[in-house]
DNA sequence: CGGCAATCCTTACATTGTCAAGATGAGTTT
DNA sequence: AAACTCATCTTGACAATGTAAGGATTGCCG
């Protein structure tokens, strides 16, 4: 009896004791998934070890995704739902809405910082222009929310104020990016933090500078 | 007859008839895998594809490469390479140094949508902190020769500089990869070439505008 | 209490990365 | 020029993975 079966894994592992049929496995598959992408790393999200962590044989994933894409989906969407939690609590912290947008991007790059494979997986999904509606609906918000932001931090038009919400999404991205990849190692190399806090120090001068007539 | 053997594939492609051992399989195989990854994209890039369209046997390609990962960093590289020539190439189209730096950074955008697969493989590459140094020497020479043209541009002093360099290239890299990866979708999307031009133009403003004291 | 449908398991197969031996030919040495 | 040597290439094998088909188990509904 050296091999135990799937079930024993489970019950062992001290979880309550589901009423059987694992209770909700989809839940516990993107769990058990975000655990192993924290631990170690894309490479070894695979299916059958996302199965095995859930304490399940290594098809019953299917029952519940179509795909492993689709479980990958999943993951991804649930990393966006947190990093909107995350950021939103942030820019909360402060009633002036400069400080609130600024805390917003700022917490954008250390989500970033604090989940690289999870948010790797989440911006780097190549799943074609047809996007799972469940990921777009779950990634959907950030611009809006910017613009809005950004309009009650300087009162300009919409039409501008979407121009400058692009450009601080771009640039927030961009650098948690080029900070996930090993881009930013150049002499010094200043803390991830700062860069951003100086990036987000010298946008913050566009907000108030003249604009100039298009 | 039906399975042709790798040799007579490789002659019945028409290449220059290779002395034997296919000449050059190391550059043979660097090229099949871009080839692969443009039409395919990074899902089709395995190992034993490149080495069929290479017209060898699955294993050739363990004499040239220690790994899957050394043979994607090979391309990776490769890919720096077409996109630094393609970049100064731009940047050499006028004189005037501002006018320089933004199609530097417009041309950085253009590459990644006209690479897509490629240019998500350069800067996507999870190689740990221990970056190759084929990689490395590769994908180093953006920051500085930007430093070096906004210094031309404007005129500021380094340190300035190398924050305003860092906010370029952050925001252009952003920008390159929200748009891969349909992020940019909302009502209207415009082209992104035009979403790169507005935010240069944008960031141009910066270049000019009072530096008040840190 | 009986059947149904959902959930899960087992088995099986093609593909992939990787390794270990053999074959083959190019260049060098004698 | 003949023989040797070694890098290069091929063949065959193995474990792991994604995926599909069919059988077992369980909760639920009538």
């Amino acid at each position: 009896m050296s091999l135990k079966s799937p079930s024993d894994q489970a019950k062992s592992k001290g979880l309550p004791p589901p009423t059987y049929h694992h209770g909700d496995l989809r839940e516990a598959l993107v769990q058990a998934g975000i655990e192993i992408l924290e631990e170690r790393g894309l490479a070894a999200l695979t299916l059958r070890e996302t199965a095995r962590r859930a304490g399940v044989s290594h098809a019953a994933p299917y029952h519940h995704f179509s795909d492993k894409g689709a479980l990958l989906t999943a993951i991804a969407a649930r990393g966006f739902r947190m990093q909107h939690n995350a950021m939103a609590a942030a820019a909360q912290s402060t009633t002036d809405p400069g400080e609130g947008l600024q805390a917003y991007g700022l917490n954008y790059v250390s989500f970033a910082q604090n989940h690289p494979s999870l948010f790797r997986l989440m911006y780097t999904r190549e799943c074609g222009p047809n996007t799972p509606p469940e990921l777009a609906e779950a990634s959907s918000g950030f611009y809006p929310k910017m613009v809005e932001g950004i309009c009650a931090a300087t009162g300009c038009s919409v039409e501008q104020a979407s121009s400058i919400s692009l450009l601080l999404w771009s640039t927030m991205h961009g650098l948690a990016m080029l900070w996930l990849d090993h881009q930013l190692l150049w002499e010094g190399h200043p803390p991830l933090d700062k860069l951003a806090y100086e990036l987000s120090e010298l946008l913050g001068r566009i907000l108030q500078s003249p604009n100039p007539a298009p």
